[in-house]
DNA sequence: TATTGTTATACTCTATAACTATA
DNA sequence: TATAGTTATAGAGTATAACAATA
């Protein structure tokens, strides 16, 4: 099987795994990645269309439905009033917590490899990425 | 940088690279999956459903898209009349295969790394996986 | 004038349910 | 009866363009 087969397996899979998670929680997968996204910090509208790599007038529909659903709130910006802040409520925080807990992907097929096996592996990833040799 | 967040930075650009790859044929990413997809081997528009985890009648509507641009046909199949098979074009073909070639993702960042590593990355994937030790 | 968020619109992908034609 | 593909429908994500409020 090729590297570049198997990045692909991956990748497929990690995605089945966060749209089954989000599914479990009646969220969509974007809907779960914004959340997860204001869980770190809230911030505003443009801030998370520039995130997720979409226009903003997506995120409008998005926070709606969570909005609606009480899992996060439009907060008005005291420097900006142009500006809102989308932020989690603490049902949102909660449920956001749930959702990583719920990623089995971390634990499952990684737990196959030894803490030696993944000091290489994250080492690789790290050359990938590109980062730099810090952390 | 934890290898979970490592994983998903690698499946967020992998992502991003195939839609990008995709829109330059004027393709959507459901499009050129299910494009490369039968380049590998024509089949019945149910097994493509299988392949991309996704109900039947989705697949109805890409295949009619597919179709209207010339990358694809539907086929009888000569063993079952209610059976379709989709099948690329001669165009649908070259399209695919101008499609893998774009997929940076293969060359670019798998570039650092030498053979060697390469190598052990491949094992170390192979463990994640789950592929038997075979190949 | 430029920017932020929104609205309106259209297209694609998605699931569900009902339908046709085969088996 | 059961299966393959389709149609109809509705909800969600996406891009584009135009708009109101604010900077």
């Amino acid at each position: 099987m090729e590297l570049v087969e198997l990045v692909g397996t991956i990748v497929a899979r990690y995605h089945d795994e966060y749209e089954q998670a989000a599914f479990r929680h009646a969220l969509t997968g974007a809907q779960a990645r914004v959340l997860a996204l204001l869980s770190v910090k809230p911030m505003p509208m443009r801030r998370i269309a520039q995130k997720l790599k979409c226009e903003p007038s997506n995120i409008t529909g998005i926070i709606d439905r969570l909005e609606s659903r009480g899992l996060v709130e439009r907060r008005p910006d005291p420097d900006d009033r142009r500006v809102k802040l989308a932020a989690p409520t603490e049902e949102g925080n909660r449920t956001a917590a749930r959702l990583r807990d719920g990623l089995d992907f971390a634990r499952e097929p990684l737990s196959e490899l030894s803490r030696e096996e993944r000091l290489v592996l994250r080492g690789l990833l790290r050359r990938i990425v590109g980062e730099p040799a810090a952390g």
